[in-house]
DNA sequence: AATGAATGAGGCTTCATTCAT
DNA sequence: AATGAATGAAGCCTCATTCAT
């Protein structure tokens, strides 16, 4: 909403964000209120309207710079991967260990996912990401012989792995990451009797 | 909240779960509130807790019926299966199929999914498909040259990738669900390089 | 907002507008609070969203139904006139004496034809109360030989005699009544010099 | 709140009072916030305080000066004249100049007039133009043979006219201002009949 | 079984004003 | 003189739930 912020709106703001990330992976968002985050913080209602002009945009900012984070770090780590394979597996193994160190943006992403009002936001990253993936995966099949069904599929297919596995071990229990995460690789790569 | 209801009564009570799933389906569970549905039923609130003891109640049940009808639905396509792999098979397709026919429910589910309040209804169903799909899949795979990773964690992997497909392409593009379908079961069975 | 009231709601309703009506005249309607209406009445808040969707919409109906009273009481006694110099007179007439019964409507008046969002219901009576009037006014005036200036603008000019004089005499002095409705009477008629 | 201005600050002030007086008269008084108006004006919020110890305090100088400046043209122009009855029609038609120049000023003056909160500051310039028109009116009338009714309801009538073929043709149809003066003029001092 | 009416806590947001720098 | 930050009361409105009939 501000935009000429001074060192401490920034941090107030960026402290904002987080206690509000806090808080919404614990209650979720709708059962999160202003009230609560500033509360929480120790601070007056007004502070939250003046770096925000509403709860939603919240939840935008918060979305769109985590997101992007995510995407970053992606990004970065497939750069480094010649081979096509070893990218998919490479970006498979980064979200997990995204989501293993930012834990609390799971549950969002999976809640904004669902919402007419937010998924916007995801869906705009996750475009790109899946049309980088679509490129991944066509290279990594090679010559086609799998060109029957839609590589695009299978970039959904991937995502749906991780996103699933992640839900299902590295939120609850973080010391079987690894493993988890190999799991995906390994399915994604070979799925169930590609041996 | 009543139990002993005459058929009339039974006819009305169906009648709001669905109505309720619609209006859930389109603007979100927390979204809608009790006055909407009884509202667009042009019935007075008396009738909604005349039948359901509370809003939570009749997501509840609405999560437990469905999500019961499609682990049934699921049941009886596989038992006509012989070969564990073509059981995995099935249980996907049957899946797919089930929340084309019911896309209200989608988004439902994976609402209920990421709520504290109301996962462990959906829980409970999942943790038996899980363990059923465990042991289908340890049957697929066969003498356990795969035992390296857990069966669980395939489990998971798949369910991951039904969600996905589904949120892609079934709910917004129906005309594409037998496509998504065949992609899914393939990656399934053979991941991304499995020739 | 709700249409099918009981007989109770009907009285309800009626109160509301009633009670509001006072508070807006002692207060002004921005500070005047729904808080303060409805606590005035000894009811809670919700009663007032299950009459009115807004505050904004119940000054919009009461403003709709006082000014439409003011018009009709307006037209009746015009009807039974057959000079026309007669009928601007009992139109004066029937104004002021309308304000004097109705006083707390007179300050609404005012601020609505000055605000952007509610003049409109003001705007639609006064059109035809204005266009009727020219009618009388034309027919007051005779042959014409004062047709160098419009009409209407004789129109517009007779209602703001009126105002000024309500506003000065009838809603603080009601005991001098009778005089300011001669004078505006007097003075629409024959002017300063006009004897 | 300073008073002892350097002609920076002087200007500062009247910058906040005019860009203050546009947003009133676009928004409405309750409407515009403090915030709209230093933010319109690129400042802080600080400087608003500065210059005025409150919102109300701003709008009571700003009606304070402009009235003031409106009543002062009018006594200049008046003073001009010899004949009492050009001296109304004088007062008429610089009043009507006026708010053509300074269309911002008549929705606040109206709003002030309608306010317990201002209308004080309003009635003090009122008041003596009142009397000021009476002794004029009086004068115009001559010998008394209207002295049936107060001179002062008819001061009361006149400014009734003025107000409202001001609203009803100088705001909205600047076009219109001239023939609108000559109505105005014509319909104070003969009347619809007074021929 | 059902209706219209009522409750009241609580949610989001605004805004005049003050403060530290 | 001026800025960005902060306060907190208050306002409008929603809504799950209950009640009288």
């Amino acid at each position: 909403m501000r935009q000429n912020l001074t060192q401490r709106g920034k941090d107030r703001k960026r402290q904002i964000v987080e206690r509000a990330a806090d808080l919404f992976a614990e209650q979720g968002y709708d059962a999160t209120s202003v009230a609560d985050i500033v509360e929480s913080l120790g601070v007056g209602k007004g502070v939250f309207y003046w770096y925000f002009s509403s709860k939603d945009e919240l939840l935008l900012e918060l979305l769109r710079v985590s997101h992007h984070d995510l995407r970053r770090r992606q990004q970065l780590a497939i750069e480094q991967e010649d081979d096509p394979v070893r990218r998919v597996e490479v970006g498979i193994r980064t979200s997990m260990q995204w989501f293993l160190e930012h834990r609390k943006y799971f549950s969002l992403f999976q809640f904004a996912a669902n919402s007419e009002r937010f998924n916007r936001v995801l869906r705009a990253g996750n475009d790109v990401a899946n049309s980088d993936a679509v490129r991944h995966v066509k290279d990594a099949i090679g010559d086609g012989y799998l060109a029957d069904y839609d590589t695009e599929m299978v970039a959904y297919a991937v995502m749906g792995v991780i996103d699933s596995l992640t839900r299902a071990y590295i939120l609850d229990r973080p010391e079987d990451a690894e493993r988890a995460a190999d799991a995906a690789v390994a399915f994604c790569l070979k799925g169930l009797v590609g041996a």
